[in-house]
DNA sequence: TATTAGCACTCAATCGTAAAGAGTGCTAAT
DNA sequence: ATTAGCACTCTTTACGATTGAGTGCTAATA
């Protein structure tokens, strides 16, 4: 038994059916829904075929056929391509979300965040958006600077320009010469190299150097490595994960506190960006139907994640977190249309964070 | 009608159990619950005029009594000393708690965040912390570094501390001499000054001062403001917004969803935040039942705020929000036991960020 | 006079049954 | 190959009966 285009045609047509209502739909509604003038007789014969082949299912047994995982998987890939048309409304949107982006502050994380605030607005699902990550982390600038008597402010920029400070308290007082001295030691050591080829003998190098100050330098190195350990839990910014509540489907309690605590212990989150960035399938867009997902709290739900890359080799990740049923036409078509004009807006400027 | 001592006896026995089950309570239970070896009977007419005088209510004719706020706001003011004993227990919990603060990283962020989810795990209710605020804020240490050619770093440090930086970008190289002259006039000029008196006259007078470099004092200057702007929005973390589904009077759709949507827009919290900064009762502890919380969406919740001071005068408050039928006990004496821990925790060592 | 036993009454929750409605599968006719 | 028709299944809704917890009141009691 095959798929044949008329098949196709009505499983199409259940599927966009059920992702409007959210019922299970019976083949009366498709009979009078499609343009292929056939009763629900026969209409009957083709879904009983169509659940067959594993594309749809029931419920119950009188009920109406939903789509299967595998069937939405056939619509993803292969179904969607025809309605181009409807693309222009999903840009609209976009367009007004850069309008309000372009009204950002310098910070990334506020624009990163009102990012996720508008996607969660405009779609009606969950959203999710990873601060980039930078991957070959290099020193670009180090410096040490005395605050008052007993403190001293370093202050570590890495190739993106990270920033990242740190307070150490000294119990002696350093002149001026001696800072002075420091500062060009770990310069002229530290500047340009990739921080994974700091390692301990090249600390202990240093300490060597510093004489009086090893110390000093250590700690220096503390605050370095801990920008490493940094990088390794992510920022992930989240919205809309109240949307939930609008799809009966995810709503019942159980359901609905496993997915506000993965929400909320971004941690978790972590697994669909690390998926996300490392398989690259061209588009840098995917989409994880229902068990397919790697977060397990998440398999009644769909996932679609899109990698964005600002310059630098700096890459992030953008989710968006829904029922089954999501209207994967207007999210994949928001998300493509929010990728490009990221893009757009960072390559103007030069690569503040 | 006055409420002797019976009559306290009986409220108190159904708060208690009301605390426990989250039913309504029967004379009946009350009979047997309490030593005062009285028939459901007479309960029934104790309960009657309790009902009367406003500290109990029915829900329907035929079920048996919940506190009503004023009954819940009466036992929080005066029947709690009681049961000091069980104060041990919460000592223990905090305890513990420090265990793990102690092995911190040296982030007040993470530190907070830390706290924050034990609180929620330890009470099983919604918590938030909202980091120190410094209210008299003064410039501490500002210096621009060049981090390449085109690109210059300005570091901010206010009192208490707080760290800021920001990526300036220039078209014409500076070269040293530059630099320093006005590394040298804007600390000068600006250290030790609160910010609030930095105004447009000073910014023209360093301007005029600077010369060519105008433009740099300019942006310096903008981002020593927005270190004020963004001390406006405060930082707050949350934690175990899930533990509302514990409690089914809170977990239906409509109300878990706006609960939800408070948790997630932390902006929302502001308002218990500053409620809980400004009035201050001696303890530093204060409790919302029910309508009077400031946040509307927590009307149907009860919430505990403790305000906590580090040195400096930088106060931050931490919040626990549940049902109605909170623990107040346990609660209140958690926080208290915590806020006198922070304050040997940061005592100790020296104003670190 | 305060307390208690007893009883009638109320109301929410639960259960079972019936009826309605949506949908299917199958068969026979077209 | 398609369709009309019908029996059958299963969920949903409605409804009434029953149960049980709890109250309020009254009359008896200590």
């Amino acid at each position: 038994m095959d798929l044949d285009e008329r098949k196709l045609k009505i499983l199409q047509a259940i599927i966009r059916n059920y992702l409007e209502t959210g019922e299970p739909v019976g083949s009366r509604t498709i009979s009078k829904y499609t343009d292929l003038n056939l009763s629900s007789a026969t209409i009957r014969n083709e879904m009983s075929d169509l659940e067959e082949l594993g594309y749809i299912l029931q419920p119950h047994t009188s009920a109406g056929r939903i789509p299967s995982d595998k069937g939405y998987r056939l619509y993803v890939d292969h179904m969607m391509l025809e309605k181009e048309e409807q693309l222009n409304q999903a840009t609209q949107e976009v367009k007004e979300m850069q309008r309000i982006l372009l009204e950002r502050e310098d910070k990334m994380e506020s624009v990163l965040k009102q990012m996720a605030k508008m996607l969660a607005a405009n779609t009606n699902y969950a959203t999710m958006i990873s601060a980039p990550q930078v991957r070959g982390n290099k020193l670009k600038f180090i410096q040490l600077s005395r605050v008052d008597k007993h403190q001293l402010l370093t202050t570590i920029v890495v190739e993106g320009n990270v920033i990242k400070n740190s307070m150490i308290t000294v119990d002696e007082p350093l002149d001026d010469e001696t800072l002075l001295k420091l500062n060009i030691l770990l310069n002229t050591n530290l500047n340009g190299l990739p921080i994974e080829e700091i390692n301990l003998a090249m600390i202990a190098k240093l300490k060597q150097q510093a004489g009086d100050c090893a110390d000093i330098v250590a700690e220096v190195m503390d605050a370095v490595a801990s920008q490493i350990k940094n990088d390794e839990n992510i920022e992930i910014y989240t919205s809309g994960a109240n949307n939930i509540f609008k799809y009966p489907e995810l709503a019942d309690n159980q359901r609905a506190s496993e997915l506000i605590t993965t929400f909320e212990e971004k941690q978790l989150l972590t697994e669909l960006v690390n998926e996300s960035l490392t398989d690259e399938t061209g588009t840098g867009i995917q989409v994880y139907i229902g068990n397919e997902t790697p977060v397990k709290t998440m398999k009644d739900c769909s996932v679609v994640t899109a990698t964005y890359e600002l310059e630098e080799g700096m890459k992030g990740t953008i989710g968006i977190i829904g029922p089954r049923r999501m209207d994967y036409d207007k999210v994949i078509d928001t998300l493509k249309t929010l990728k490009s004009q990221l893009d757009t807006i960072y390559k103007k400027d030069d690569g503040r964070t």
